[in-house]
DNA sequence: CACAAATCCTACTATGTCAATATGAATAGC
DNA sequence: GCTATTCATATTGACATAGTAGGATTTGTG
């Protein structure tokens, strides 16, 4: 049970375009990996699931690259979750006879169902835009406190 | 990100334990396998990590079996989960470069340890104790509803 | 002691998923 | 028509998981 770099390497992109597109303009993908140091083809990956996702767009040609295709606080940490991992967490053990509540399907129903609405109710209250706040929060305090050394 | 069957049966299997020696017999692994429906091989692997954990001790013998190491409700979630998965989630990103904070280390610093801290707390608060309760009480609506058909 | 029934231990295999790469097609501007 | 970009698909290698296999160890019993 761990969180794939596909998904954690899709948020980071993610805030990348969004900080790098705040006038308007285009994000090439050669720039995003360069300044998140993934490789160029990799980066292609994330960006189709981002884009099948419907979380960016892209723009062809060549002054092509990409953009938020919606703001970021319409974006949630679940729906990424959802596009980039095949197996958001679900058990779904089905008993074989539905008369006795065994001990398979008692774990199921209320541990991990609730397990799941617990996650569920961290990843959607959690925005794209949330992420951009606390970046340019602590990338401030950062500064601040260079400045004193 | 999914919970392995060698936790989810783990756990059923931790339960199957607690409730078939609650007058201080033992169980044997055989009998487990029956009930739940778990290959009697595969069931050795589950209860070898159990007691690797310390969760249960085994009696070895013709009359051996298995029995909770200690009280029901000093068995943590948290600590099921850390002894049969290894890849309980932890993202270790550390910036190349320490002086400048990236998206990355914030993302990381911000959503994913507030991401652990949240899982910590219900996996904390979860008990082997809970789920007996759980299933006492489901399994018992179950029957007094089959009263009455 | 010998046997039987249980736990315990280690190694192995097959399958699948993930991370990453490779190749090239489609598109848009100059 | 050239170039730089996005878009799409296939492939590879590494690794983890699920499950199997075989046998060693222990313990009670006749």
């Amino acid at each position: 049970m761990k969180i794939t770099t596909k998904v954690e390497l899709g948020i980071v992109v993610l805030t990348d375009i969004a900080l790098y597109s705040e006038n308007g303009q285009v994000v090439r993908s050669s720039e995003i990996a360069d300044r998140q140091n993934i490789s160029h083809k990799y980066l292609e990956q994330i960006l189709l699931g981002l884009r099948q996702g419907k979380f960016v767009k892209g723009q062809k040609g060549i002054h092509g690259g990409y953009q938020l295709s919606r703001p970021a606080n319409r974006i949630l940490l679940c729906d990424i979750l959802n596009a980039l991992d095949n197996n958001i967490l679900a058990n779904t053990y089905e008993a074989d006879d539905q008369q006795a509540v065994d001990i398979r399907t008692s774990v199921n129903n209320c541990l991990w169902s609730n397990f799941n609405s617990y996650m569920r109710r961290f990843t959607e209250n959690m925005t794209l835009e949330d992420l951009i706040k606390d970046y340019k929060e602590s990338s401030g305090k950062q500064k601040d406190y260079m400045y004193y050394i």
